[in-house]
DNA sequence: TGCCTTGATTGATCTGAATCAAAGCCAATA
DNA sequence: TATTGGCTTTGATTCAGATCAATCAAGGCA
């Protein structure tokens, strides 16, 4: 319990309360979904271990992948909404979740307040978060993309008590463009280009980060000649 | 106080005690700063009229308008996981806002779940909302683009009683563009492709739809030859 | 062992949007 | 009435990334 995303100050009191209510544990095999778009919506999920991707889909075909999650991070926070999931969760390892049935979490956040703001807090992070991609997209070049999306992991895995500079990818090269609105050959090619300048090693899906100041400078500095 | 966003579904009682609460109103002026980026978040802004947008800032001095607001929209929502706000929001038009302290929000709905309920639907909409600003920006060409934008926008002023065929825009091809994530010239070329069509009138800021239908045939119809 | 599939890399070419540049159009102001 | 500055449009050129295509490595499996 105490390692899932929500208690944080909780007394042990309060930890009970909530243990009753996110019992309930799932697993997911890779490749395998956690939910798909238009799914009745009833529970948000917690992440206990694993990895996922969430992605929505055009009426076309064409789909987006939104978001990797990770151990800790909430999941289902978008079909509160309309009631209905809006977009694919799919396991990329195998994963296991916490299922939070939502209308018990608000009945007991009603007597928790920290609770109450703590899920709050997790939902505007989500936001912020969002935001962040929204500029990625919308105004970074392919390599800045890459490196953003380099040093967000890495961030993440720092935090989550593992190297933030050797690590192995979860997702395709198809997967990390479409998070980052490139082609799988433009992110080929921008890992050959960081690994040219000796920034980072790539063997496949192993990536070493070698100078974690430089990958930095790499946003936000198009105005500087190479 | 009844046109605000967040009271549905509430009884009279319901209605005062929420009242009390966002009794403050603010005037902000065309041009003018609701907040800015860094500062201490105490309260969501409900627009009661006018119309703002939102934006972030790299520190490169690079910006992303995130979002365009209009009358019954909330705003301040990046800023509760932080209690500083993440981004600017500025008046495109003379504009009034309610502030509702969010300390006093999540007291209040302790007491009204149907309220608590609602924020946090108003919440997750907004997640769904970036989902697919992300989506635009990740896989659309340019005039997809902006074919979305005007739909969007259409529809919203229809929600408002507005006309959805014949609207005055308030922002700058610059500030679409920057939304968009396409320069000022390509906003304006894309413009000026669809009133070629006969499918919008541009005059300026004034623009009409003259064919809904074709434009929202815009979108994800790349491989239609035309 | 050889055959297939899947994912990754790399090269060649094409293209949509960025960039650079020049006017045009108002609305505000002198 | 002329002038200024902000915003928009349009044209010419350039370039980053898409597209098309070939090759390669690593499994999985008959």
């Amino acid at each position: 319990m105490r390692e899932l995303c929500l208690p944080v100050g909780l007394n042990e009191h309060e930890v009970q309360v909530l243990g009753d209510v996110v019992s309930h544990k799932r697993r997911i095999q890779r490749g395998g979904y956690l939910h798909r778009t238009g799914l009745k919506f009833q529970s948000l999920f917690a992440i206990r271990s694993g990895f996922l991707k969430t992605c929505v889909l055009e009426e076309d075909g064409r789909q987006q992948v939104t978001g990797f999650h990770m151990t800790g991070e909430l999941l289902g926070l978008d079909a509160i909404s309309t009631e209905v999931h809006t977009c694919d969760a799919v396991a990329l390892e195998d994963s296991e979740v916490c299922e939070i049935p939502f209308e018990k979490l608000e009945e007991i956040s009603r007597v928790i307040p920290s609770l109450m703001h703590h899920f709050h807090k997790i939902m505007s992070r989500e936001i912020v978060r969002d935001h962040g991609v929204m500029l990625l997209l919308g105004s970074m070049k392919a390599e800045e993309r890459l490196a953003t999306f380099l040093l967000n992991l890495s961030r993440r895995f720092l935090m989550r008590g593992y190297s933030e500079s050797d690590f192995y990818l979860r997702m395709t090269r198809e997967e990390i463009g479409s998070y980052l609105g490139l082609k799988l050959e433009t992110v080929s090619r921008a890992f050959s280009k960081l690994q040219d300048e000796n920034i980072i090693t790539v063997d496949n899906k192993h990536i070493q980060i070698n100078d974690i100041a430089r990958l930095r400078m790499k946003i936000g500095n198009t105005s500087c000649v190479t």
